[in-house]
RNA sequence: GCGGUCGUAGCUUAGCUGGCCAAAAGCGUCUCCCUGUCACGGAGAAGAACGUGGGUUCAAAUCCCAUCGACCGCGCCA
């Protein structure tokens, strides 16, 4: 019999119907047993009558036992009806179970309330986890955020690229970068996609990337992690670094909608709403940030002064987002544009948003001269960029970009405490996956 | 990396101003009972050298030192 999914069952009331799918829950009331299934598409009661052939097996069936089960799809009589809740108005009158895999006993509880675990027992059973609608929950609005990123840029007539992940030096200085051995050279695993997206840009003028990027940082907080899924942006012909950030604006905006759509249960299963983005974001001036903070100002907003930032531009605005510009020139790669009118500071920014940076980005120095004398500033050494640089010789546009951490994102949105709940398979400091570290077999 | 907190059954935790702890509870597991449950319910059982090593003491899960690991904060960080 041609397998039906659950979320499909209501449309066979009356039918003889095949599922296949996980126990859920196993209650046994003696003579009679009920099961939650589960698969894909949700989950139903079952029902394993006394006078059923499959009373037998019912009992032997355990959670997280893979199972084909066939059986009438009834009604649910009107006092068992259970109202909320998916597939609350029928049930499964149980004919036959097949167990199609058993299951061992489970390292932890399973069940919706009971899934209460210190996140290193989670991901030391990631396999597991994974099954449960709470952890589902987070890389289903992960996807959608990664999916709505691509879909805007392309509305928008940007072309994706695949950015390299082994690459030859540390152009950027600054942070730490993991070092792979490259046959007799040494490489490193890119800590972002940034010289390859401005070198595309000057092609294509509208490009992004979807991709890895590593850092080798010792950051043992709770939003840094050392592999990271980054949504990378750069557009040229622009008139100011406004546009950048209009255009970074619009981005968030249309991935909040997008989630907002598609993922209001994942969002009420998390209990968490999304961040309010009023119709202009509110951009200050890191000078200005200082100035509403009433501190001194520094080279750089430390985390407890980006979340009261972001705690008074909620009160004064509404709005939860905020962007800050404008950074001391010196403390940021060459590449970014300094301000013609106070050359002290540039025009890069970063957008906040519940206390964190969830974007950064800004205007480019897109003419070769001014990137050659920050080049030498910055005491680089001009051959070993030349690719890059020789991509600015040749007519570049005014231009700039923006990045987006998908993780982070999630995290934030999500209002997850820790960063590694929104990682599948997250990498720290100390955590590398260890229990998965056999030779893997060579794929064809 | 620095600072703080923590490490007790498969999981989550209580105990931790030393003796009443050869360690307790809830969930899970196993056995039995239960015809309408939906985190089913009821009865019982098994399950822990209290992270590891050393020390203090008549006596250590409890105090001290070291070590490993975890969590949080800071620093660092396109």
């Amino acid at each position: 019999m041609e397998r039906i999914l659950i979320g499909e069952l209501w449309k066979h009331v009356g039918e003889t119907v095949s599922i296949s799918g996980w126990v859920d829950v196993r209650r046994d009331q003696g003579k009679m047993v009920f099961f939650d299934f589960r698969d894909r598409s949700g989950k139903v009661q079952g029902v394993v009558l006394p006078a059923s052939a499959a009373i037998e097996i019912a009992k032997e069936v355990r959670n997280e036992y893979a199972v084909r089960v066939t059986g009438v799809v009834n009604k649910r009589p009107e006092k068992n009806v259970q109202t909320g809740k998916q597939n609350g108005d029928i049930e499964l009158d149980i004919t036959a179970i097949e167990i199609l895999a058993e299951a061992a006993p489970l390292p932890f509880d399973m069940s919706m309330s009971g899934f209460n675990l210190d996140l290193t027992t989670q991901l030391d059973h990631r396999a597991l986890a994974l099954r449960h609608p709470r952890v589902q929950a987070i890389f289903k609005v992960q996807n959608v955020i990664i999916d709505s990123f691509r879909e805007y840029m392309k509305s928008q007539d940007f072309f994706e690229f695949q950015a390299p992940a082994i690459t030859p030096g540390v152009a950027e200085g600054g942070a730490e970068v993991f070092e792979v051995n490259y046959f007799d050279k040494k490489a490193y695993l890119s800590q972002s996609p940034q010289l390859y997206k401005q070198i595309v840009m000057t092609a294509f003028e509208r490009v992004f990337s979807v991709n890895k990027i590593f850092r080798a940082e010792p950051s043992a907080t709770t939003r840094h992690l050392t592999e990271v899924v980054s949504l990378d942006a750069e557009l040229a012909f622009i008139d100011t670094w406004e546009d950048v950030r209009d255009m970074s604006e619009a981005t968030v905006r249309h991935i909040l909608n997008e989630v907002g759509k598609h993922c209001k249960a994942e969002l009420e299963l998390l209990e968490t709403t999304l961040p309010v983005m009023i119709d202009k974001t509110p951009s200050l001036s890191l000078t200005q940030a200082f100035e509403k903070l009433g501190v001194s100002a520094n080279k750089d907003l430390t985390p407890e002064q980006e979340r009261r930032l972001c705690e008074i531009i909620k009160e004064e605005t509404g709005s939860d987002f905020v962007y800050v510009y404008g950074y001391p020139t010196r403390k940021k790669p060459f590449y970014v544009y300094p301000n013609p009118k106070d050359p002290e500071f540039n025009e890069g920014m970063d957008l906040l948003c519940r206390g964190v940076e969830w974007l950064s980005g800004g205007r480019r120095i897109n003419k070769y001269e001014q990137l050659m004398s920050h080049v030498r500033e910055w005491g680089m050494d001009p051959n070993k960029i030349s690719m890059f640089l020789e991509a600015f010789k040749y007519g570049v546009p005014p231009e700039g970009g923006f990045a987006l951490g998908a993780e982070r994102m999630t995290m934030q949105i999500l209002e997850l405490k820790n960063v590694r709940e929104a990682s599948m398979f997250p990498r720290d400091m100390n955590r590398i996956d260890t229990l998965l570290s056999a030779e893997e077999p060579r794929n064809e």
